[in-house]
DNA sequence: GAGTTTGAAACT
DNA sequence: CAGTTTCAAACTC
């Protein structure tokens, strides 16, 4: 298994299909709430929210009534124009992995994406000065007692078919 | 809540 | 490809 994808989540409990296209990183909200329809909250002002700025976008998922987006493009009445972003975002994020370039930050805050999605940082990061202390592997994390493991969709679908 | 910092995404 | 700008979230006060 080559866990390089952050197409599917698997945990030790329970197999759940994926919602949204998964993209890069999974926020801290999104792993409390597995695939659950927990809607984003983004306060996009400039990006119309069909731009990868927009938290909501980013996942595949429309805006909704929490957020405080202005100008949002991210909805049912802009369905060619916004289809037409997410296509070339999964295209382009179809080999996606995790991984930084950041500078300041010692890849201990939010601002990483290897730390926010609870992995360690790899040799395909070009951080400085990493102190990213995650303890699991690449492409694990954990939150509270719960381990996850990102995998891709096509192992996640063998993975369930086993399971019956 | 306002202002600052940060680094991904977008652009050139 | 590399450098720069834009952007919204994370963070600080």
């Amino acid at each position: 298994m080559k866990p390089n994808h952050c197409d599917t989540i698997f945990n030790d409990d329970q197999f759940q299909t994926p919602t949204r296209q998964q993209k890069r990183v999974i926020t801290e909200t999104t792993i409390k709430k597995p695939f659950q329809q927990k809607q984003r909250q983004c306060t996009c002002k400039k990006s119309q929210c069909l731009k990868m700025y927009c938290d909501c976008l980013a996942f595949g998922e429309y805006c909704g009534s929490e957020c405080s987006c202005q100008n949002c493009h991210n909805d049912d009445k802009h369905l060619e124009q916004r289809n037409k972003v997410l296509e070339q975002m999964v295209e382009k994020n179809s080999s996606a992995q995790i991984k930084c370039n950041c500078r300041k930050s010692n890849c201990q805050k939010k601002y990483c994406e290897c730390y926010n999605a609870g992995v360690k940082c790899s040799e395909l990061c070009k951080c400085d000065d990493c102190k990213n202390s995650v303890k699991l592997g690449y492409n694990q994390f954990q939150i509270g007692n719960q381990k996850f493991i990102l995998i891709p969709v096509q192992t996640f679908e063998q993975l369930k078919s086993q399971q019956k």
